[in-house]
DNA sequence: GTTGGACATGTCAATAGTGGAATGTCATCA
DNA sequence: TGATGACATTCCACTATTGACATGTCCAAC
């Protein structure tokens, strides 16, 4: 049910056409949450006919330039502060190192050290990301900045976790 | 597509009826891969019209105990070993810290503050979970521990970021 | 003996997510 | 002018997930 609220808040930073918000999505928010253009061109509909979002301006090639309505920043700010966040979400790693014991221990401590080799890569995709983003000092950019630095403790973690794993496993 | 690997993978273990499974994951799981009755019952009917499962003996209340068989063994083991895992999954949570901006700083920091807390609880429980659990040698083990740590460790590093992160929005 | 709770499965409707096809417009460059 | 590629939307079929409802059995306690 999220999708919606991640449409909002995009929209709440700046108007933009699916077309801009899919750009974004591929962007900013692929690790984070990522739609396809079928969900996303749906949802926009969803969103207008719940009169939260409004059509701005129209522009070539039936361009529409949505904008964020006051129901929708209401709709926003309610699912950010008062809207209980849920459990953990799935996560199809942890499932797989569960049932590690169904293989032979060496291939289970192939998969724990590539589990450990991914987090290396992404910390330095990230770092890489850090330096090519220039930041501002507005609001997109410090919020913009904890979750880049939450993907990175994120990584090392998953590495260290994936390298005591390796040991425990001998 | 991984309720199924799970289903397997709980039936590599030991076999089980709908009813047995559905409190595996209810405990064990739950955190790791959530599934509801409706899906758990749909997939072993799946499971076994494909072969991977089979009923090993009905028992009262019209109870179905199945097995995996080599089919679903190496379903399974294919998909531990050869199967490329994704990327990360979607974190509600980082979409909102995403988003904090469309509210006020003190929000914004009651959000993270509260983002720390539960972290603090997780590893509270996780800990308490861990003096709980009687740990054999078994491979169940090993790689239950395993998991269980990735949990502490996740926990201690939310909570670490959350703490670094209101500072930040001070 | 009856009642409540654990055991046990099945089905349904609705929403969310995936992946791809179809269609057309506009700008630029050779 | 013709081709290409970015821009831009719509629709469709399939699978996954959620949540609720329906149905019935067995056991133990009262």
């Amino acid at each position: 049910m999220s999708l919606r609220h991640a449409v909002l808040g995009m929209l709440a930073d700046e108007p933009g056409s699916g077309y801009d918000l899919l750009k974004r999505f591929e962007r900013a928010m692929a690790s984070v949450w990522p739609a396809t253009q079928s969900q996303l061109y749906g949802e926009l509909g969803k969103l207008e006919a719940a009169g939260m979002i409004r059509v701005l301006a129209e522009g070539p090639r039936g361009r529409k330039e949505y904008e964020i309505t006051e129901a929708g920043l209401e709709e926003l700010r309610h699912w950010l502060i008062e809207v209980e966040p849920g459990g953990p979400p799935r996560s199809a790693t942890l499932l797989r190192v569960y049932f590690l014991g169904s293989v032979a221990p060496d291939q289970a401590r192939g998969y724990l050290a590539s589990m450990g080799e991914s987090g290396r890569e992404r910390e330095r995709r990230l770092e890489e990301l850090e330096t090519t983003i220039d930041w501002g000092e507005d609001n997109q950019s410090l919020y913009g900045r904890l979750v880049l630095e939450w993907g990175k403790r994120f990584s090392v973690m998953q590495r260290e976790w994936a390298e005591w794993a390796v040991k425990q496993v001998e």
